[in-house]
DNA sequence: CTTTCTGCAAACCCTTTGCAGAGAA
DNA sequence: TTCTCTGCAAAGGGTTTGCAGAAAG
């Protein structure tokens, strides 16, 4: 089941959080952009449909969001965080250093040794971060 | 080659850095203790042996270490930089969500096939992180 | 002496919260 | 009306820096 604007309302509103026409801006941007988004990426483009809406709002919002279950939160570790819808298939990325370019990938073989890992140690995984950096095609010499 | 006290300051004095009593007592502390700290515990190490060494030296040593390649730094999410001794060998990281343990691994196998990734897209790798977040044996109900 | 270190306090930067007015039900 | 939202401004919490005095070379 895909997320749609629709059944995120819904799903909202019988946790008894009211769907005000801002909280629907910043979802419907949310829904449409994607990937992992810092509060001030994500305030910016809801910014080009409100420009009234607040750094705050969108805060609020996002970990509404995160409470019920709807966008999940990362660290990964240059002091902002990052949302992410929570029904994203999961994948990781190649980012590159120079042009800020991002590649998506998901390898199968790389998440099944890596539950193996964690199964040595008894580990029981909940989430990973998989960042690879360096530079793209274009940005090598 | 095992860092020593010894070659770590000769490493730091052939790039003009002071080797000052209060740095080698942040040195030793940081070499015994191992593992990867938080400035604060690092300090509070350190002000066993001299309680007038404050916050912004430690902080100032590992940055130092950091840049000279003797340390490195790491950000699991919690808000707190975390340093470790350089080491010859790349390690990730299993990370306790509930007891804050870590647990390092290495898998040649993912490392080959994160470069197979990086190649079927032409990217150049430089540096990655793969942090496995979750709960540790004790930490699982 | 000259240059680098050190500690304090203050600045930073992102996140989080208190509060009074705005808006939904 | 009554309740929750919203934005501002200010507080938090860790990191970073400016500066004057201290210490190394």
């Amino acid at each position: 089941m895909p997320i749609t604007l629709k059944n995120l309302k819904q799903t909202l509103s019988e946790k008894g959080i009211r769907c005000t026409r801002k909280r629907e801006v910043i979802l419907e941007a949310f829904l449409k952009v994607g990937g992992h988004l810092t509060i001030e990426e994500l305030l910016e483009r809801v910014k080009k449909t409100d420009p009234k809406i607040g750094y705050v709002t969108v805060y609020r919002m996002l970990k509404l969001l995160k409470e019920s279950g709807l966008a999940h939160q990362w660290q990964f570790g240059d002091g902002h965080s990052r949302f992410e819808k929570a029904t994203d298939r999961h994948h990781d990325h190649l980012i590159c250093m120079k042009c800020g370019k991002i590649i998506e990938f998901h390898d199968e073989q790389i998440e099944l040794l890596q539950d193996k890992v964690a199964q040595k140690s008894h580990f029981q995984i909940i989430k990973h971060i998989h960042e690879v950096f360096g530079y793209c095609s274009k940005c090598q010499q």
